[in-house]
DNA sequence: TAGATTGTTAATCGATTAACAATC
DNA sequence: TAGATTGTTAATCGATTAACAATC
């Protein structure tokens, strides 16, 4: 069985608590070497027996008996979430959320760097964020194939998100991150990510009013 | 049995199926006055089959033969995320996605208003965002008291974010929305949504990368 | 050895899908 | 009536949890 078949299959579910470990175990001071099933479950929110259910999808990251080493967990789930190689991105819309996730610092700790900026409005062009110039948004393409970007931020307005979004498609993206309130569509071969603002304040309202004594 | 009975133990799934539905019906043009399972299952992404069964947990919302009315799915769904009646909210944490939050349009239209504004840095105290006062932190307890408040935003960063939603709850707050990268803990009768935008990008990775031909 | 801890299987629980009846 | 559509049940599928063996 290869490096790369025993990646395969890995529940959804499974997949982003990867992701929200790897998050903890990173802003985890450096004195703590290592951590049981117990004490991150815990603090996550979720039961030790899941986590352990987790890691045993990819083998067990442990072994009986002792505490997980978190320089190793930190490596393993690096490598299960690609995140080994530095990866590209370029970003539409300079909006404030746009604003805010180029200047967000957490990305590049896990290996993604924001390589483009664009943007339709001409007082936007020209502008730097982070020493990243904000460019026209009709040179997105060709820098895309210049620079084999594969993934790709969405943050303009509702509506020019569709349009957006197929450039990118047209030009190479493989992977986009969507954080306009429109349902975009790809093809087969590409994923999508929304990430839309509403849904997640819609569900705390519900559980707030619905499900709280 | 009583209206608010049948609000409860909706499947956790499904209520967040419930908010995407709303925002995209919301989104919709005026025009479009009715519209079938299948063809909103296709933009959204998932079966028509998976649709309808959410919608039978609160009963159905339509008629055999008949596609759904946008206005009445907008208003019944409103009423299940308990939308109704205006909510308001306070946030901590003024930098890059603090403003842009604070900016975001999208939230009024679901009746969630925010009120107040608050941070620690006295650059930032006495500038308006939206034409909201942004107040020192100290204030913040008694302006969440005096006005009631039930939800709070936090968009401090990683470090303050602990002591920003305990004094949140201590003031009354029953619900944190929480963009910081920290796992806040809360007492038992508060809620909290982590809105950790890493988890995203990580997931976006992984399927980039493992689950892509 | 005793206690703590993870690995792993099997049981349970919950979510999704298929199928078709009911209705327009 | 025929075709389109939703309501609803039952079957399937996947995710979570419990239990305990294995190991340190």
């Amino acid at each position: 069985m290869s490096e790369d078949a025993i990646f395969r299959n890995i529940p959804q579910f499974t997949v982003l608590r990867f992701a929200r470990y790897l998050n903890f175990l990173v802003n985890l001071p450096d004195v703590v070497e290592e951590i049981s099933s117990s004490e991150m479950a815990g603090i996550i929110g979720i039961k030790p027996t899941q986590l352990r259910q987790d890691f045993f999808t990819l083998g067990g990251f442990g072994r009986q008996g002792k505490k997980y080493n978190v320089r190793f967990l930190i490596q393993r789930l690096g490598e299960v979430l690609a995140l080994q190689q530095p990866q590209d991105m370029v970003l539409a819309g300079v909006g404030h959320l746009g604003q805010a996730i180029a200047n967000y610092q957490g990305f590049e700790r896990f290996n993604l760097v924001l390589k483009g900026i664009f943007d339709v409005n001409p007082k936007m062009v020209g502008l730097s964020i982070r020493d990243i110039p904000v460019r026209d948004l009709d040179e997105m393409g060709s820098y895309i194939q210049q620079h084999k970007i594969r993934i790709g931020v969405i943050c303009t307005p509702h509506h020019a998100a569709q349009n957006v979004c197929d450039q990118m498609v047209e030009a190479g993206v493989r992977a986009i991150w969507n954080f306009s309130p429109e349902n975009v569509t790809v093809p087969e071969d590409v994923v999508v990510q929304n990430e839309n603002l509403s849904v997640g304040i819609m569900n705390l309202s519900y559980r707030l009013n619905r499900e709280l004594p």
